[in-house]
DNA sequence: AATGAATGAGAGTTCATTCAT
DNA sequence: AATGAATGAACTCTCATTCAT
């Protein structure tokens, strides 16, 4: 019985969760009323701030809640028993599948962090993606597929370009190019790790030269 | 005199403009008050509206104006009359050194457009600084310095991963880490144009001293 | 219980009217501002809000609701069981007295309509008194007693006569005059439908006789 | 030389009164602001302010000169020299045309009056427009062709009452039944003076051949 | 636990008025 | 006399938060 009314408790803040990441999606943080998420989970006003002290974290929440989302479907087994040389195009493309079921889901990334605690939590859920992509490469510089190099920061800064192009592809075109912005996404991290590097051509050679040289 | 009285709309509107990129960019824009911008800028509630229509006005004329300061640093020639292979470290090193010194700006292209008007100025603004990059790609494709590539779309990809980079060092970090972040961000983009790609495992270790000599 | 919150409502929204209706009597629509008629109903400014969508609708309301009481006060069964002679004083002295109970509410009839869908509001509250009026006109018409006319159209005349010998005297003169100016406007209506007409001088007096001996 | 100054100066009064007049009638007084009254007048909001002490001057200067005009309308001498059956009709149909020409200006009357000295002004405007009808009654009761009343509060009942015809007729149907109310105002007029009343049921068509001998 | 009516601080915005030029 | 940029008080309206039921 206890259990039961902690999954009602945990189904109820689910809902409220899953209306609020929905509202500030399509509408942003300071347009989306404490009124409109509560009538969108099916609860009263009052009920909302039973499971959440305030409207920010309720933001924290539903924007950590999408992150997880994310981090999950990245640590896909199927992703991870591909050969190397597929990952990369596999990630992206489950990424931009995921942003693409949730269309306007990406600006749930948009608010900025305000107090340290929020910036500890953010730091938390961006950790479990880039946590996931990080795992991932440093198997393979361990079973020495891959040369070794700063995987974190590399999936740091990876997964950055990720989603500034899920973020221009969806937020600011609106759809628009999704094949084009993935699929050039995709080259250039499979360039980066299984190159040829662009310069390369015939006189991939001489470049190297040159950049010795400096 | 009427020379004078121009220049004095201006540097009023300008005065404005700093302000409150100043302010949004420690605060965020909801956050930033019109009175808190007016004080700042040393003019009444009233003046700020003689120079903009609202609020947001003033917030996407701001962020324009930081991201035409970003796109005149890319364009400054002494970064472009380098060798190709030193410019991508110019270049990043260029933005990070303007991030660094107008440290909490980074924010300022947190807010999500609301207007297609809005939408138009952004991209206009924007294309400004891809642009730039994109003139730079198309420029050493067209000397066969580079092997044809969507330049436009590498360059929007790129900044979008440069601009999320510093974005994490400046805001998430506050500035930790900034030598490591822009080195590796560094790396990554040579070595997407100049390599080799990590994979090519059995050069590793002269890859380490050839990054290590530099 | 269900009642008691009906009612809580009821009284409150009729408090706020009520406030509202009394100010702006006294102050004019613009310079009566939300905070003096919450403050004056006894609730917060944003319970106003609760009760209507913005400061014109509580104008429209409150303006109904006293024009509402007015065509009340002529619908009454003591006037309209009188005698046809008796019935314009009667029903011009129950006007005069409710203003002269409500000095200054007569003001509320002052402020100029803006959207179609106030003039359908001012219209079905000012039709009412009108109505009343015509109403009683027919049927001394249908009952032989009055030649036929387009009583509608003299209701309204009529009624805006008494309307602006209302304002005159409770707003323009402040009460002064107050029987001069109902008596007045009583003999007109009394000789307008009951004669002699003015220009008959050689029965003025006559006229004087039936006059004294209603 | 000082003359023309001074017709400049009055010239230029004049049509910021002109122009006042015209925009208080369109948007009411709230709406209006001294931006536009200045911009239609021709001439800097800062002069505006040479001429008149704040906006509720010019309101009142405005209201007055309307009222002048009417006044004026009303004293025509080509009325007056009427036979007295006609004057009621000539009087009616000339502020209705008055009005007609000037469509909306009849709004022009519905500010409230806020201060004792405003009110003063009033009284004199609206004193010259009853003073008019007054001395036309007072003439024709001189003259033995109206029996004695109180001339003046009937010019003053009278007058409020095509007044607020004029009202239905312009701001509220906006022009509609124009027709319709102005020949039953006249009627209504022309029975008060020249009857037969309304209450001479069987005797109608004999109240048609009086109204023709008149 | 759940409700939702009530709260009231605080925001953006307007515009009558001023005054240095 | 004429200007119009600058002012800032004051307004309406919103909505996160509370709390009696």
């Amino acid at each position: 019985m206890a259990e039961v009314t902690q999954e009602g408790i945990q189904s109820k803040r689910q809902a409220i969760i899953e209306a609020a990441l929905d509202i500030f999606a399509k509408q942003g943080y300071e347009e989306t009323t404490i009124a409109q998420i509560a009538a969108a989970a099916g609860v009263a006003v009052g009920t909302v701030y039973l499971y959440f002290h305030n409207k920010r974290e309720i933001y924290t929440q539903a924007s950590i809640d999408w992150t997880k989302r994310m981090a999950a479907a990245l640590r896909d087994p199927r992703i991870l028993s591909l050969p190397v040389q597929q990952v990369p195009r596999a990630m992206i493309e489950t990424v931009f599948r995921l942003c693409h079921q949730n269309s306007n889901m990406m600006s749930i990334f948009q608010v900025d962090i305000q107090s340290s605690e929020e910036l500890q939590q953010h730091r938390e859920a961006e950790g479990a993606i880039t946590g996931a992509v990080d795992a991932f490469l440093r198997s393979t510089v361990e079973s020495g597929q891959l040369a070794p190099f700063d995987t974190m920061m590399y999936a740091k800064i990876l997964f950055g370009m990720v989603h500034s192009a899920l973020f221009e592809c969806f937020c600011v075109q609106e759809g628009r190019f999704e094949e084009a912005i993935q699929e050039n996404t995709i080259e250039i991290v499979e360039r980066l790790f299984f190159g040829p590097p662009i310069a390369s051509g015939q006189r991939k050679a001489s470049i190297r030269d040159e950049r010795d040289a400096l």
